[in-house]
DNA sequence: ACCTGAACACCGTTCAAGT
DNA sequence: ACCTGAACACCGTTCAAGT
């Protein structure tokens, strides 16, 4: 292979990145393998070692640009509504990018054996920016709670999306479908927050 | 090995699920291997396939069993509260039996690859079992919204009460703590009733 | 009939060797 | 310095051969 030198370390990076990116939409990630990554680059298996660590760290910043890419679409939804319509056009964005996304989506939340005491700062950081929108719809919502009350409840009532997203999407519990999912998905939110605000 | 007709095709079935159980437990699914099984009840790879089609088998009736350890405790939450508490004990009850089974009970929420179409119908009815109290108990919550309101809800507030366990214990978006997670578990709870009854 | 264990087609990771 | 590719220590699964 006469490849020596015609792409930076930084170029074959981004080549491995979406490469390894594109197997995983396409297949899933039980079908990512380094060999197939090197194949499709038109490298050797022992580059990929040159520019990550190993194939868990290849996964963590798979699951970044992922996460990005969730950020993004809930930042698209739109500001003109009132609060709780915000909140709940929120949740059908997330299902919605799950849906859509579901081979790149699920691996977000498999546990990461490497990193599991302790996640990098810069992925971290990238889940905040997931949970900080509606964080700050619950603090609208009612300011006189206070902003521990508002965060709590957001996150209880994000976890409890994500969980109809999860066992709407993985079919592990019989397979419902999305419209199914999506009309949960309301019951859940609306009940939710009208409980919570008394 | 003169292991030949020490064991019956059932016990040696057994010895295999109990051992790869075990593996489960301790080490977790990705140290699950049939070498390793096979060592540890002393018969050779080749007769975990007498008694197994292959590893998604014999991994679709460890997740059987866990199912049924978990029906199992549902069912010893206490009879004499009023429904409120008895839906939220649930919610607990579920929440402890996941922090204390944490390697056997996540792998239940894998999407299953060779059975993704169609669960085998034991495995479905094992599932409709951990569902069943909880909707039971939503139909006498508000016996005028009629069974299918009363089945919505349950499936509703269950799947968010999952979506609590998973991201509280998989320590994917920053490791919380399982106090942290009851809390939690409450909220979602208790706000959820009050907003679904009005 | 029951069970073995070598063989097959894979993995991820490493590292001496080539340019 | 960059990149190769053979080697290592694993996988799950199969099946001819032994008892």
């Amino acid at each position: 292979m006469a490849r020596r030198s015609e792409h930076s370390q930084e170029q074959i990076r981004e080549m491995v990145l979406s490469a390894a990116e594109a197997i995983v939409i396409d297949e899933g990630v039980e079908a990512l393998t380094v060999r197939k990554i090197a194949l499709e680059i038109g490298y050797t298996v022992g580059s990929i070692y040159m520019v990550f660590a190993n194939m868990q760290d290849l996964m963590m910043h798979i699951k970044g640009r992922t996460l990005d890419q969730l950020a993004l679409r809930l930042q698209e939804v739109p500001d003109a509504l009132d609060i709780d319509q915000r909140i709940l056009a929120l949740a059908d964005a997330y299902l919605g990018f799950a849906a859509e996304n579901y081979n790149r989506w699920r691996i977000i939340f498999e546990p990461d054996l490497q990193y599991s005491n302790e996640l990098p700062d810069w992925y971290q950081q990238k889940v905040e920016l997931i949970f900080a929108p509606i964080e700050a719809l619950f603090r609208q919502l009612a300011p006189e709670s206070g902003a521990d009350q508002a965060r709590l409840a957001a996150r209880a009532l994000w976890c409890g999306v994500h969980g109809v997203c999860v066992l709407s999407l993985n079919g592990n519990l019989g397979r419902t479908g999305v419209e199914n999912a999506e009309s949960t998905v309301r019951l859940l939110v609306e009940s939710f927050i009208r409980g919570w605000r008394r």
